[in-house]
DNA sequence: GGTCAAATGGACTTCCGGGTCCTACTATTC
DNA sequence: GAATAGTAGGACCCGGAAGTCCATTTGACC
């Protein structure tokens, strides 16, 4: 509970140089593993000796665990965002969300479909557990299909895209598909499920571009 | 470790009416709690006060808190594929998978999306920390996938479904929609990107029917 | 170089949760 | 109805993980 601002600390504080860059080490750390191991299933203790600092410092620069823990859902989120900006702000084109999808795929296939999404991941592990998380990781989610539906938009807007074509309805499916694609492919430890699902979303995506020669309907 | 069979008990142990109850008990509890809770965050004193048993007669069933998961997740994939058996045994057109699809976001708007897939949650909690718990689930979504791909199958030999329509692969894009669903409706509290993942998937597999009118052809 | 707040190390405390154990009750079999 | 094994209750133990505290060092600013 305590503040709702989220960016400004309780106290103004001075924060020095080395200050900021132990925090961040923690947060890195943290990322890590938590990204392979679960967030409950990561202690304290592990997220200090692998950030190389001590107890003090951990509660220094964190209430307590759970504060933590939303620092990291901030980051992780950001770092997503940041990343997947990258792959979608200029999307104009079919090909464009092809290539998309093989960066993503390719990622997740170095470790053979392991460990899923960061951010899906702690969607499910904090849902039911942390309201405050829960919600801030919706609005990821929500910002990260923002992504995909403006790069639909412009899809649709130069003509590439049908008129009948919904962006949101196809970024949320598209969404969807990717998450229970990382789902089923870290349960199976493969990543085959994922490029199915993938495949079928952009499939359906297909369905809905102009074509410009006389190609077969589907 | 241990019996690689998991029917049989280790020893050869007259088991009374009275403690299979018992045993069913605690299942039945832990089933429900994990459910919300999810597996790490609940505690066996959970288990044990929401079941009315006592210490010794969860150790008494289950070596310890490991084996009572791993018998949590065969109890919910025999639930679950119970479920759908009903739900898709005879699966035998377009309309039977509609009614599969609302069946399913009716169940889960009970609770405004949340929570999600029992098994779905489970893959992620458990995947990257019990290597059995995450074959056995991955062994049951492969089941599941089996009853929708035999229903697939089913409408493609009564020429419902055209020729070129690949059972398998659309069986495992509709679970990773229907995973993926669960996923964002747990995170929004919301059953609506369920229902639109959902849609997409089923929209695709529709693009596969054999249309017997002039109808349009997406 | 003196002052003060920030940053840090790490021992220490507390408590919770998994797991053990001992005792007693119940039911089936002979 | 005695014997035997399964069932049950719950106090207790123990380790580990969260969280506290305080002495010390570092660094910024005057």
């Amino acid at each position: 509970m305590g503040d709702e601002q989220v960016a400004a600390p309780t106290k103004q504080r001075r924060i020095s140089q080395r200050g900021a860059a132990t925090r961040e080490r923690i947060l890195e750390a943290a990322n890590r593993l938590m990204f392979v191991r679960g967030v409950n299933a990561t202690t304290l203790d592990d997220v200090r000796e692998a950030s190389q600092t001590s107890k003090s410092q951990l509660y220094h620069h964190f209430a307590d665990k759970q504060e933590l823990v939303r620092a990291l859902v901030r980051y992780r989120g950001a770092l997503v965002l940041q990343r997947e900006r990258g792959g979608l702000e200029r999307l104009r084109s079919f090909s464009g969300l092809v290539r998309w999808r093989n960066a993503l795929v390719q990622a997740n296939s170095l470790n053979n479909g392991r460990h899923g999404c960061g951010l899906g991941s702690m969607a499910i592990e904090l849902s039911d557990q942390d309201e405050q998380a829960r919600s801030m990781l919706s609005e990821t989610f929500a910002a990260w299909e923002k992504l995909i539906s403006d790069g639909l938009h412009r899809m649709r807007d130069s003509g590439a895209l049908r008129p009948d074509a919904d962006p949101e309805k196809l970024a949320t499916g598209l969404m969807a598909a990717l998450q229970g694609g990382y789902l089923l492919a870290n349960a199976a430890h493969d990543v085959a499920p994922m490029e199915v699902a993938l495949d079928m979303a952009l499939d359906h995506i297909k369905s809905f571009l102009v074509k410009p020669s006389g190609e077969p309907t589907r």
